[in-house]
RNA sequence: GGGAGCAUAGCUCAGCUGGUUCAGAGCAUCUGCCUUACAAGCAGAGGGUCACAGGUUCGAAUCCUGUUGCUCCCA
């Protein structure tokens, strides 16, 4: 079997899926194996694979792929949520191209159209993670609203509602007037805006016949009091006026009333020192329905609520005029109307935060609305324990902090949402008005029956609307194992708690806070050891990716031209632990080109023949090696035991790159032969090096899975059981490190590199060999690397000398000094140049050692293998320079 | 306004409890090479006052204080 000139990415990562998903090795079931779990961040089903997905994805795929190569019982868990919200708006703009209205439909009808459209277009980003490679297993696939997923969700708000953690109550909630439907705290986003701040005046009812030449703008018209408002269209919900019972200025408003601009409608002025004196005019329109702050100020003095809001923003009746307006149409036309009645005193330019609905980017109308609370105090602390007590640990550490400060500041939770596409909140009305609360309509009754023994099913009416998704989100893994509904289940108990999460910091608290919260009231458990915190990816300008940017690159594209290894290893090479990554293609470049050196270098070995005629003695090479792989298996179990990920995937391609494949390779390769088929090399190499190789495979695999299998199977690795992958190959273990010979090859490579340069620098052929001869002053015994030397850097002969070869060219490699006698005149002005700026270094350098071991206190106060470490650096600079100095000599012979 | 974090080579980042190899890696750049695995490559080289200013220390990229600039979270 030959080896194609070039790698085909999409034949084989198309084959070798199949392969993986046909054999099962994605698949878990618990067994003796100690298990290694993790669930996946669900994505919403509506939703496509972004360049977030990739890197996501990618981390978690590398670190189920280790840990199935450590024997572990691998177990990912891939899903969808359903995302209620965006998807319901999905389905409902869908309808309406069909000519459907919402509301014409039932609830029944609405959900069947919305679980076709989900079958029909949902889930189409789990097709795209197999694309990347992404080893879950698929049998294990859940949705959030499957119908056991959805029990689950059920029970966990009856459990809730029953520990009294579930409430129902009057609050001032978000309002999305998009969406039509509430959402909590953390979908809110604030966002800067430029509004105006308009300065609108006020009759005040009981202060008449004042002198009419008074300005008509100034603050202090005792006629009128001016307020200063970002939303004009609310004054007809005006409750009051608020002013600071401090305010000097406003004394004399004290007990008055004044009449709203307009409708004429007469409001109280009240005092209370919750205004600000200094912010706008110091006095405060007070609208109790459309503002939290107001809300709590009516409270307290018992002013109504007037709401003049429908659900979609528009005005309603109460509000008298401008009626069926949407709020910002009807600012733009209130400022009008106000400016001709000769109530808008100014505008001004203001900059204010508004709060935007993170699903549809509408603008938040807080609204007074009667919704179910779930109390967060009681679930929080606990869930800040398993953090604070790093029994979960949060990677990077320093998200403890913003996590603890969310924790300890939670609000209660607005679980409800006036959608139909989720779980129907269980909770059932009687014609009372009282409610019982229960998994089934039919329980509901039984409880109902303990109020009243008449009451029958038609007198049950269930509460509209649904839970927010996160509520079932944070029940994930727990639910996807059936733990909710058994607690007890043979895989719960196997595969919980999970070992890592994945996911992205601004989740933190919609989703890592709340499964914590869920483990521990649930199990007492928490639901995973740690998790990872992978950072926003931006592009090379530092944005954030993004849709409406159009900066996101579409990662199938990507896959399509750099493989999916290639952007795997890409997203991987930018991706410290917890920073945002500046994305930038080259680095999947970077990893596609790395992709093809193995496949060359596999090309190599493949050339080779084992012949037992062939007489070569690799074995100094080899045991490098062998050394140098281990160095390099030590720091990438130390790399990923941190979550270092990037850095773990570096050391890997420096190893294969450099010195497997620029070091041992060369040093190993037999000379050219013609007139043979394949290159004859000694059996031992070839042993060595195929056994090198497929250690690389397996060390490669997490990061480049596709390309790792592919070359697995090749026939020098012998016939391969159908079940031996490498995706299920063992790492290797670590083995004995020679770190002299690793310290010594080192020296030998520094000189090699020398030759190298003196070829360079005098224009000289790498094909022409040279004559190298050294000087040793170190323990080195350069026979053992002759051979190497000689292949490497084409030496014709190793001398060795105890004196300076006069004339030659030269350098120092370690201690060691080196000649080459060259054919041509050398520079001498150039070489003394050289040597001089040496002697100057090194003269500088000594003397600052010699000042450190001069310094009593030095010496006295430093560890002592600190100390010993600058005698040994004194000694060898010393050594160095003596080399110089005799050079310079020579040089001036 | 409160809190957190960051600032090291042109770019992206390492640099752990101050002290060898403390100023590093990859990419990019420059020079020379189509050298029988690889030009998606090979061989070499250059490049940084570690944001700024103080302090602690025998010794600071590293610890402390302040300043500046950026990012994120919360209100």
């Amino acid at each position: 079997m030959s080896i194609a000139k070039t790698y085909s990415p999409a034949e084989a990562e198309e084959k070798w899926y199949q392969y993986w998903l046909d054999k099962k090795f994605f698949r878990s079931v618990p067994d003796e194996r100690e298990p290694y779990t993790i669930v996946i961040p669900p994505p919403n089903v509506t939703g496509v694979l972004h360049m977030g997905h990739m890197l996501n994805n990618t981390i978690q795929d590398v670190l189920i792929r280790r840990a199935r190569m450590k024997g572990k019982n691998a177990c990912w868990v891939p899903g969808t949520d359903h995302a209620s919200i965006a998807t319901e708006a999905k389905v409902v703009a869908m309808l309406k191209e069909q000519g459907i209205s919402k509301k014409d439909l039932t609830r029944e009808q609405f959900l069947a159209y919305a679980y076709d459209w989900k079958n029909k277009y949902g889930g189409i980003i789990l097709e795209q993670l197999k694309k990347l490679g992404a080893s879950c297993d698929w049998d294990r696939t859940k949705f959030t609203m499957d119908e056991d997923m959805s029990e689950a969700v059920i029970d966990y708000f009856v459990h809730l509602h029953k520990q009294g953690l579930i409430y129902r109550g009057v609050r001032m909630i978000n309002w999305d007037p998009q969406g039509k439907t509430a959402v909590s705290d953390e979908e809110v986003q604030r966002k800067e805006v430029n509004q105006k701040l308009y300065y609108i005046k006020y009759q005040v009812a009981s202060i008449e016949n004042q002198d009419e030449n008074q300005s008509n703008d100034s603050i202090l018209d005792t006629k009128y009091l001016t307020i200063a408002t970002t939303r004009p269209e609310t004054i007809m919900a005006d409750a009051a006026i608020c002013i600071n019972p401090n305010d000097e200025r406003y004394t004399h408003l004290h007990g008055k009333t004044v009449f709203i601009p307009l409708i004429n409608r007469e409001i109280p002025v009240i005092l209370d020192e919750y205004v600000t004196m200094d912010f706008g005019t110091g006095c405060l329109k007070v609208t109790p329905a459309h503002d939290l702050n107001d809300y709590e100020l009516g409270q307290r003095h018992n002013l109504p609520v007037i709401d003049i809001l429908n659900d979609d923003g528009s005005l309603n009746e109460k509000a008298q005029i401008l009626v069926g307006e949407d709020r910002f149409a009807a600012r733009k036309k209130i400022a009008v109307m106000l400016e001709e009645a000769g109530a808008l005193v100014k505008t001004e330019d203001n900059v204010s935060q508004i709060g935007v609905s993170e699903r549809t980017s509408a603008v938040i109308e807080p609204k007074l609305s009667m919704q179910w609370f779930c109390k967060m105090k009681e679930l929080a602390q606990p869930a800040l324990e398993y953090v604070l007590n790093g029994d979960v640990k949060l990677i990077p550490e320093k998200f403890i902090n913003t996590y603890r400060h969310w924790m300890e500041n939670v609000r209660d939770w607005n679980i409800s949402r006036q959608l139909w596409w989720g779980q129907q909140i269980p909770a059932y009305y009687l014609p009372t008005g009282e409610y019982v609360v229960a998994k089934t309509k039919e329980l509901a009754l039984a409880e109902a029956q303990k109020l009243n023994a008449l009451y029958t099913i038609d007198d049950l009416t269930q509460d509209e609307d649904v839970l927010d998704t996160w509520f079932s989100s944070g029940l994930w893994p727990i639910s996807v194992f059936d733990g909710v509904r058994n607690p007890d289940n043979p895989e719960i108990n196997y595969y919980y708690p999970t070992n890592d999460l994945v996911t992205a910091p601004e989740i933190l608290f919609f989703w890592v806070a709340r499964m914590i919260m869920a483990g521990h009231e649930l199990r007492q458990q928490k639901p995973f050891n740690n998790v990872y915190l992978t950072g926003i990816v931006r592009d090379k300008l530092g944005r954030k990716m993004s849709k409406s940017l159009g900066n996101s690159p579409d990662p199938l594209d990507l896959m399509a031209k750099y493989s999916a290894d290639g952007v795997r290893v890409g997203m991987l090479l930018c991706s410290p632990a917890g920073n945002d990554l500046m994305f930038d293609e080259k680095y999947c470049e970077q990893g596609s080109a790395f992709g093809n050196k193995i496949w060359n270098a596999f090309k190599l070995v493949k050339g080779w023949e084992a012949d037992n005629s062939i007489q070569a003695d690799n074995s100094v090479a080899i045991e490098w090696f062998q050394s140098r792989f281990n160095q390099a298996l030590v720091e990438i179990e130390e790399n990923f035991s941190q979550y270092r990920l990037s850095e773990a995937l570096m050391a890997s391609y420096k190893l294969v790159w450099d010195d497997f494949c620029s070091s041992y390779l060369e040093m190993v390769k037999p000379p050219y032969q013609t007139d043979v088929e394949r290159q004859k090399i000694d059996t031992a190499s070839y042993n060595a090096t195929v056994s090198f190789f497929e250690n690389i495979l397996k060390v490669l695999h997490p990061y480049m899975p596709f390309l790792t299998e592919e070359l697995w199977h090749d026939e020098i690795f012998g016939k391969r059981d159908e079940l031996e992958c490498c995706i299920v190959a063992q790492l290797p273990s670590i083995g004995e490190i020679n770190t002299q010979l690793v310290g010594e090859m080192d020296v030998v490579q520094q000189a090699i590199a020398q030759v190298r340069n003196i070829r360079n620098s005098k224009g000289l052929s790498p094909k022409e060999t040279l004559p190298l001869a050294v000087k040793v002053n170190s323990a080195i015994d350069y026979q053992q690397y002759s051979a190497i030397i000689k292949h490497i850097a084409n030496i014709t002969e190793l001398g060795f000398v105890n004196e300076a070869i006069a004339g030659a060219a030269n350098f120092v490699a370690g201690t060691d000094e080196f000649f080459v006698t060259l054919n041509i005149e050398i520079d001498v002005e150039a070489e003394k140049e050289r040597l001089e700026k040496e002697r100057e270094y090194l003269t500088g350098f000594l003397r600052s050692v010699d000042a450190k071991l001069a310094n009593e206190r030095f010496v006295s106060n430093a560890k002592p293998e600190v100390v010993e470490n600058e005698r040994k650096k004194k000694a060898d600079a010393e050594a160095k320079l003596k080399i110089v100095e005799e050079n310079l000599k020579g040089l001036a012979n």
